[in-house]
DNA sequence: AGCCCAAAGTAACACGCGGTAACAAAAGCG
DNA sequence: CGCTTTTGTTACCGCGTGTTACTTTGGGCT
């Protein structure tokens, strides 16, 4: 597939040189747009593997660019906003985005979150927002993904509630990349899997230890759901998936 | 099947006018309605291959007619929609609506969904064509739909009551969609089966306890019927159709 | 080393949703 | 008109989930 090519849009100048610049410089191939007809131009005129869409782009909205490039193409888009905890993230999501992360950013995490989606999306070619179900093998457990619940490798059926299955999803969807407490909070929300609108204080931990009690064999050292201090929670296991039709 | 007629329907005359003539200009014949009634009008009055139905009609609901319009007809419906990230999306999919799409929109697009519903219709049967067949296998079960009563796997005969029959019509309709209790409550009131003005309180899940305690195995955990926390209900099975003239 | 403090684990509680038993009302039916 | 059947309402309870508060952990100080 070569040098992957990204295609960064910002309405501000400076921020759009910024990221072009350090995409560069970590190997990729990063090219400026900051208008929806920018990026067309330069979709039809090239291969573009991933999009970073920032939300507010002056008179125009990314959320709705999104939507419309997405019931077109199939090309992964990853959300940018400023806004930490606005609704429009959720909307982003709904409307196809692959990934969305908060101005200002992180940047190795936001490298991590590139390759993570343009891998997934190299995986599953089809519309990235479509609601997959998958069977999930991980340290010799199965996970299902239809049914709330896990299959221990001993052999033993454990239950699982709504809850912990979503946030099981949302980690074997972004193995070996460190979640905050935030993010987790958002794709909880937004894959439809929960429902609370608005996850604050310590529910997330209260969440990750509740499926750790479940899923580790020694909860009190955890061998896959590992936290990551100052930071939040790291999934690490070898995992393969079945793609059931 | 000659030029295709569309209705478009919208109570903003502005609206109503300029997408009427978009769809004339592109070869379809478009007639504008702003009601109900005067959808209804127009069925019963000539063919009609697809509605456009705006989901903000002042103080009468789109969503609501979708459902109702569905439950007596089978003409494609695409659900149009100022409110791009709002719950009524999914709504709008429940009810039965063969598409959905966002204010503002595409020129293009809007074209191109709408000759894809039409399309689809033409392949395959709709949600609504399922309503009006006969005789439903599910799981084992058999389920004439004259009759208030179903055949269970083991051969024996379980009686139904109207409700509850209605409900199971209303649950075989929308497989795997997840229906919210007004949702159920409206079908309900609507097609006929049942003739309850307003659904409240908890009738609802009585109704589906009690369906439950008939059809499932153990109602204690639901295989079918299962519920969707904070939603509603999700009828889970494979569903084949007989169509008996 | 020992100390300090912030971050994470977690027990205990609170709260809301959904299941359901029991009752009440309404509709059939003789 | 009473009796049965269906349908809706109320009340109670269990469970899942978020919050609070306390404890434990760990990393950076002197």
């Amino acid at each position: 597939m070569g040098i992957p090519r990204l295609l960064v849009v910002d309405d501000d100048s400076e921020m759009r040189s910024m990221m072009t610049q350090f995409f560069q410089q970590n190997g990729y191939i990063a090219l400026p747009a900051s208008s929806e007809s920018e990026i067309r131009t330069h979709l039809t005129s090239g291969r573009i593997d991933l999009i970073l869409l920032d939300v507010m782009l002056g008179d125009e909205n990314g959320v709705e660019i999104c939507a419309r490039l997405r019931a077109e193409q199939d090309v992964p888009i990853i959300l940018v906003s400023a806004l930490s905890a606005d609704h429009q993230r959720m909307a982003g999501y709904e409307v196809g985005a692959d990934d969305y992360i908060a101005k200002p950013f992180n940047p190795q995490l936001l490298l991590a979150r590139v390759r993570a989606v343009m891998q997934r999306a190299q995986r599953t070619p089809s519309l990235a927002y479509r609601r997959r179900t998958r069977t999930f093998h991980f340290d010799g457990w199965v996970f299902d993904g239809k049914r709330d619940e896990v299959h221990s490798p001993d052999g033993y059926l454990v239950s699982l509630s709504q809850r912990e299955t979503a946030l099981l999803k949302v980690l074997l969807a972004n193995p070996h990349i460190p979640l905050t407490r935030d993010e987790i909070a958002t794709a909880l929300d937004v894959t439809g899997e929960a429902d609370k609108p608005e996850a604050q204080g310590r529910a997330i931990d209260m969440l990750v230890g509740r499926l750790r009690s479940k899923i580790e064999a020694n909860p009190k050292e955890p061998q896959m759901l590992r936290t990551e201090r100052g930071v939040g929670y790291i999934f690490t296991a070898d995992i393969s998936v079945d793609e059931d039709a």
